[in-house]
DNA sequence: GCTGATTGTCATCCG
DNA sequence: GCCGGATGACAATCA
């Protein structure tokens, strides 16, 4: 098409004819195939290279308008063509008193995101009407009322984002360490306040065949229970006067007690609370098995174990908490079962050994079917209950990875969002100066006769060797 | 009494 | 096939 022009209209020029030679932008020249064409703009060398060079740009541009989807854009620019009719920029005149107003600023200024200041409106209103200057003012509006400065803008956001993540980091950590205190501090005393579960009515085991122990079940009764107590040691579906007996009966018990019931379940073999005390005479008149036979010193070491350990938990307790906590903390439903079928053995061992310590430590003692199988259900609920508390930990700081993360996410959005519209302020603006530039480019050509060449009726076009051609619009 | 949070437990899957 | 970890679901408990 481009040669069609050329034959058609033989209006190829040299850069000299334009501006001064040699002085384009990029090496590219503006050529015409008019001998007799000449160049009115010669004081005007300097922008006419800057215009030079803003039209090499305008087919990147094009291409910037046609991804960015800014149908605003290109609807300016679309309107502002016809407003720079050759009647208003015909005659040589006129230029200097229209210098491209937008294109005295430097490129720097454009790109600068200031470039609104430099743009004189009442200049712009002349040249383009009401439509581009309030264009303008809207853009200046914008720019100065909703957002002072769009690095200003983007510095607050950033600052605000921070702060808003620090803060709520701070929150979340300061929930994940008080979570996990709290984990901590159960995994010591138990839950606060947390009744124990005698009431639960869940607790049988599914390999607990026969049923563990019960008043009614004579199977345990080699155990050599007393038959009150075991139905206090062993809750499931025990009535309401038996839970508040078995309540009173955790009450009852004293220090040493206690501490000795505690320690036969986490630190040692166990060795049968003798006590004169109703409700923890439980093992009175058991014999001992030949394997979990303890000497009294061990029995006192333990105790003595078990106490320290209770007061240096209890002596960050307050003491009202530690009355509550005396008076409701008790065995977990496995360690009264562990209690009551004498399991020679710690629960801290029945859960943490390793598969083969652990079996190992099986063989070390005679284990009736029962108390195997409590063993394992015991291993087992205690491994499930870490896996779940693992699991819900993980859960948790996965919860708050993810809020991080989409707070990031949405900042990083705003910023995007915020030089978007930068950018495409930036390219209006820019468009405007070409509309200029182009219209000016035409004031500039004459053809032979010195007639300047319509805009209606010619259209610049660039080859891909960077050739400039007036190609008429009837030739599109 | 309702509700949300916490915890333990079971069932199930998977390595 | 057993074991253990992971996890969803459910129930109990508490504030």
């Amino acid at each position: 098409m481009c040669s069609t022009a050329n034959f058609v209209l033989p209006l190829r020029r040299t850069c000299e004819a334009v501006a001064a030679p040699g002085r384009l932008c990029g090496g590219v020249s503006m050529t015409t195939m008019l001998p007799g064409l000449r160049s009115h703009g010669a004081p005007q060398d300097t922008d006419m290279d800057v215009a030079w060079q803003e039209l090499m740009a305008i087919t990147e541009l094009q291409e910037f308008e046609a991804t960015s989807g800014g149908s605003y854009e290109t609807a300016q620019y679309q309107t502002m063509e016809p407003m720079a009719p050759v009647g208003e920029y015909g005659t040589a005149s006129s230029l200097p008193h229209r210098p491209p107003a937008s294109c005295e600023l430097s490129s720097a200024n454009i790109y600068g995101g200031s470039y609104s200041e430099g743009v004189s409106t009442n200049n712009k209103d002349l040249m383009y009407g009401h439509t581009e200057p309030q264009h303008v003012q809207k853009m200046l509006h914008t720019s100065s009322h909703s957002q002072p400065t769009v690095m200003a803008l983007r510095d607050y956001m950033d600052m605000s984002d921070a702060t808003q993540e620090h803060r709520r980091a701070n929150i979340c950590l300061s929930q994940v360490v008080d979570r996990n205190l709290r984990w901590t501090t159960q995994g010591l005393t138990g839950k606060p306040g947390h009744t124990d579960d005698i009431e639960s009515d869940s607790g049988l085991s599914l390999d607990s065949n026969p049923p563990l122990a019960s008043p009614d079940n004579p199977a345990c009764g080699a155990l050599n229970y007393q038959s009150r107590d075991i139905s206090l040691a062993y809750s499931d579906g025990e009535p309401d006067s038996v839970i508040s007996k078995t309540r009173e009966v955790h009450t009852l018990y004293p220090i040493g007690c206690q501490s000795q019931t505690t320690e036969y379940l986490q630190t040692g073999p166990h060795l049968p609370c003798v006590s004169s005390q109703p409700g923890v005479s439980h093992f009175q008149g058991h014999t001992p098995r030949p394997c979990s036979v303890t000497t009294q010193s061990q029995t006192s070491a333990l105790c003595n174990m078990y106490s320290e350990a209770a007061m240096t938990s209890r002596q960050k307790i307050p003491l009202k908490q530690q009355q509550s906590i005396s008076t409701t903390a008790s065995l977990s439903r496995d360690e009264r079962r562990a209690l009551a079928l004498k399991i020679p053995f710690p629960m801290e061992k029945i859960v943490n050994l390793p598969v083969d310590d652990f079996n190992e430590l099986l063989t070390q003692y005679t284990l009736t079917d029962t108390q195997m199988a409590l063993v394992r259900d015991i291993r087992r609920r205690g491994k499930n209950k870490v896996a779940a508390q693992n699991c819900r930990k993980r859960k948790l700081e996965s919860i708050i990875h993810l809020e991080r993360e989409l707070n990031q996410l949405k900042a990083q959005r705003e910023n995007l969002v915020q030089e978007r519209l930068e950018f495409q302020h930036s390219l209006t603006f820019i468009k405007c100066c070409l509309a200029d530039l182009y219209a000016e480019v035409f004031t500039q050509l004459r053809d032979e006769n010195g007639q300047s060449y319509s805009m209606d009726e010619h259209f610049l076009q660039q080859t891909p060797d960077g050739q400039f051609y007036l190609v008429p619009h009837t030739m599109q």
